[in-house]
RNA sequence: GCGCGGUUAGCUCAGUUGGUAGAGCGCGUCAUUGACGUUGACGAUGUCACAGGUUCGAAUCCUGUAUCGCGCACCA
């Protein structure tokens, strides 16, 4: 009997002699503090994450079926959010679960260069602390320092995933910019390069003048902004612009072939018109492309900065000028205005134009402007040469299909799942959309292009020409082209006859984010298809973005950003995992509060009274699975657990994790504890000793399976669990076996 | 403009082949030497956004509307 007195209304244990035999931790509430860095460790040093070293043990069998995962690599650029930690947590039940089915379960982890965000991270942190920009300090000494952040950061990261009880293979850890996958990256621009897939060429890219650098389409956000909308007298017509700084050079003006009110125009007149600095010769171009309905059907074009515009030119063969610089500064085109921001030559623009009796009207108007990802500066379309992946060109080993084609494929033919498939609408929309993808990048920080160039001579190899007198590309890729890699260059690609490669892709499962569906799930499908004519995953599992208890997005800005560690700090690293599972389908946001966690703590605190009350209460027998004497009452019960845990199992499979989650709580605290050991006291005390055998071996043998379903969710405090129990030959409950019913 | 998703108890959300509305948190009342106060028992709160339709029967299927959110495209 506890013997206990209250200080501030609060029980405090002074002796527990009289317990039965019963290990001393269970006479406290259960202290994750003090166990889950403890049991991360004892699982390290088993070497179980590591598939090899399960078959080498025993726990796996070498024939068994493969499951296999990538790590998507979290981007070296600081620590981990709450968003990640739901990841962790999502991708570790399922790599348990797997484990725990005997199947070779591989979950290989790494990180990102993230080029850019790296990039534009460190020289935040240069320009704050020292004053200097990165040509301050050169090429070699700059990436010097992005090395040295990337580490530190790698590293925090790391021990971030292992306080989340992260499973992964850490002795095949690998990194975006490692040097086997930079021969990965190396080899598949080479292979590209020579099927004419990868070309240079001057093409509208979107500049951004603040990051210096091309970025993709993908890599821009559109701002909503309000602003003048302006018609202007053109020679008979008027045309209507936003931008009047760009307008120096339109020499075309465009129209509907079919709009009733221009048909007297020809396509390929020539007009003279009085214009910003003068009069000059435009010509009439007649393009289906023109929106009749939209001010007054006519525009000119501005070839070098709008994407729409070089399509009209390039359709009709038109000249194309540069209007404005890379730094958004008009060129000399621009006469009198030559070397202004446009944001400050608009205005005086207009001044001259009404000086001279050419705007027509002036119109308050709204529309999205595109703006860099990163830096959020004005993206100004420009012309220029830069490295492009054709996605239209027919690949001869390929059936002549085009990459389009198979990526497209894969999905349509049901080789490739995504979950919810709702996305898969999402994604055919985008491919359809789908332009040639600029791949090169003025940044510093990344995989160097493998281009080299003698006078006007071009090479492309894995490694330099031998002769002197060579200079290579001084672009990077894309950080997105190492990341289309990983599922394969992580298992050591190019090598086609590496075992990993062999034995673990296609891959079983690529859980991420929705919202990079297009940048990595896509490309990593382009990738796979092309270089190894295989798919890189059977199944895509989207998850939502974490927001917070009111619904927002967590940002540090707002100050609602959640820290995963500092939370697990204090409810305990499952607690954590189980309020990011519950409540939480795929594809859709959720929400995170400290109350949702803090039930969960209570959770794992009931799961260690139970198990408490049960071995202290089962102490004269032995836990036997395959017991026989059940009293009638214990076979419902049994019945009952068991076509829970049939439909548990199958839910696993079907990737339905909210839904397991859920139930095994509700059983374990509703059915379990509240009724089945309640009436256990009852019989403990009042039945005879076949009643009282029979349901110490349901309670001993149920609160193992429970505590086996758990392990997933919660394997801290299920490990610790199991660990006391008194069964001999015992293996970790990391590699015990997965309750199977039939 | 095109597409997608949500709308269910005060809050967060379940509810997958259509069969009398569920959980957690919160709230209220009571209990307490009990495996556990990190507890237990009991309880209140819903025209399942709205309007039609299919059906013996609809939160669930169909059509339309409203509203919130998201994605894509884009207007010169």
């Amino acid at each position: 009997m506890l013997l206990f007195f209250v200080i501030n209304s609060k029980k405090c244990y002074i002796s527990y002699m009289d317990e039965p035999n019963i290990n001393p931790k269970f006479l406290k509430p259960y202290d994750p503090k003090e166990t889950e860095d403890r049991i991360y460790k004892i699982w390290e040093e088993s070497g179980f994450f590591n598939p090899d070293v399960c078959i080498e043990k025993g726990a796996t069998d070498v024939n068994s079926p493969t499951f296999s995962m990538v790590l998507p690599p979290p981007n070296v650029t600081g620590t981990l959010h709450i968003g990640h930690a739901s990841m962790l947590t999502i991708e570790d039940i399922m790599v348990r679960f797997a484990r725990m089915q005997g199947k070779r379960t591989l979950w290989l982890p790494g990180t990102d260069h993230a080029a850019i965000a790296t990039q534009s991270k460190v020289e935040k942190i240069l320009e704050k602390e020292e004053g200097k920009r990165k040509t301050d300090l050169g090429r070699e000494e700059f990436l010097n320092r992005v090395n040295t952040f990337a580490k530190s950061s790698h590293d925090t990261i790391v021990s971030q995933m292992k306080k989340m009880g992260t499973s992964v293979d850490w002795s095949r850890e690998a990194f975006t910019l490692d040097d086997k996958r930079n021969l990965a990256v190396r080899t598949a621009f080479k292979k590209m390069y020579e099927d004419g897939l990868i070309y240079r060429g001057h093409r509208i890219v979107n500049w951004d003048p603040k990051g210096q650098t091309v970025i993709s389409d993908d890599e821009i956000v559109y701002k909503e902004e309000k602003t003048k909308f302006y018609y202007l007298k053109y020679g008979p017509f008027i045309i209507g612009t936003a931008r009047p700084e760009t307008k120096f050079g339109d020499k075309y003006v465009v129209m509907h072939p079919e709009d009733k009110r221009y048909l007297e125009y020809k396509d390929g007149q020539k007009i003279e018109l009085e214009w910003i600095n003068g009069p000059i010769t435009a010509t009439i171009i007649k393009d289906e492309s023109i929106d009749m309905e939209f001010g007054t059907g006519v525009m000119t074009i501005t070839p070098w900065h709008s994407v729409v515009d070089f399509e009209i030119a390039e359709r009709h063969k038109l000249d194309k000028e540069q209007i404005i610089d890379k730094y958004g500064k008009l060129l000399p085109i621009a006469g009198e205005f030559a070397g202004m921001k446009i944001k400050d030559a608009r205005e005086k623009i207009i001044a001259k134009l009404e000086s001279k009796g050419l705007v027509e009207k002036i119109e308050d108007y709204t529309h999205n402007i595109a703006t860099a990802e990163r830096t959020e500066a004005t993206i100004e379309p420009q012309v220029m040469n830069q490295w492009f992946i054709d996605v239209n060109k027919p690949i001869k080993d390929q059936d002549n299909k085009t990459l389009k084609e198979l990526m497209l494929g894969v999905v349509k033919n049901g080789e490739i799942k995504i979950i919810p498939d709702r996305f898969e609408r999402v994604y055919y929309n985008w491919i359809e959309n789908l332009r040639d993808w600029c791949i090169s990048r003025q940044i510093w920080y990344g995989h160097r292009i493998p281009v080299w160039y003698k006078g006007d001579e071009i090479y492309c190899n894995i490694e330099a020409p031998k002769e002197d007198g060579w200079a290579q590309d001084e672009d990077t890729l894309d950080t997105w082209f190492s990341s289309g890699l990983w599922t394969f260059s992580t298992l050591g690609w190019p090598d086609l006859n590496a075992p990993d490669l062999k034995t673990y892709h296609p891959t079983d499962v690529l859980e991420t984010g929705y919202d990079i569906l297009f940048f990595w799930v896509a490309r990593m499908i382009l990738m796979s298809t092309y270089l190894l004519d295989e798919i890189p995953f059977k199944n895509v599992y989207m998850h939502g973005l974490v927001r917070d208890a009111q619904g927002r997005k967590m940002s540090k800005s707002l100050g609602n950003a959640m820290d995963p560690l500092e939370l697990s700090e204090k409810y305990g690293a499952d607690a954590v995992r189980m309020s990011l599972i519950i409540g939480t389908g795929p594809g859709n946001d959720s929400r995170m509060s400290e109350d949702k966690i803090r039930a969960y703590k209570n959770y794992a605190n009931k799961l260690w009274n139970i198990t408490r009350f049960i071995l202290s209460n089962t102490d004269d027998v032995k836990i036997d699975a395959d017991f026989k004497n059940y009293t009638e009452k214990d076979v419902a019960l049994i019945k009952e657990r068991d076509s829970l845990i049939k439909e548990i199992t199958k839910e696993m499979e079907e990737f339905k994790f909210y839904l397991v989650g859920e139930k095994i709580y509700a059983y374990t605290w509703a059915r379990f504890a509240d009724i089945i050991i309640e009436e256990s006291k009852k019989i403990f005390t009042e039945g005879r000793d076949e009643e009282k055998l029979s349901r110490k071996q349901f309670l001993l043998n149920t609160i193992g399976d429970i505590i086996k379903i758990l392990h997933p969710f919660m394997p801290f405090v299920t490990e610790e669990i199991w660990s006391m129990f008194p069964t001999t030959d015992k293996k970790l409950l990391m590699v015990e076996k997965w309750p199977v019913r039939e």
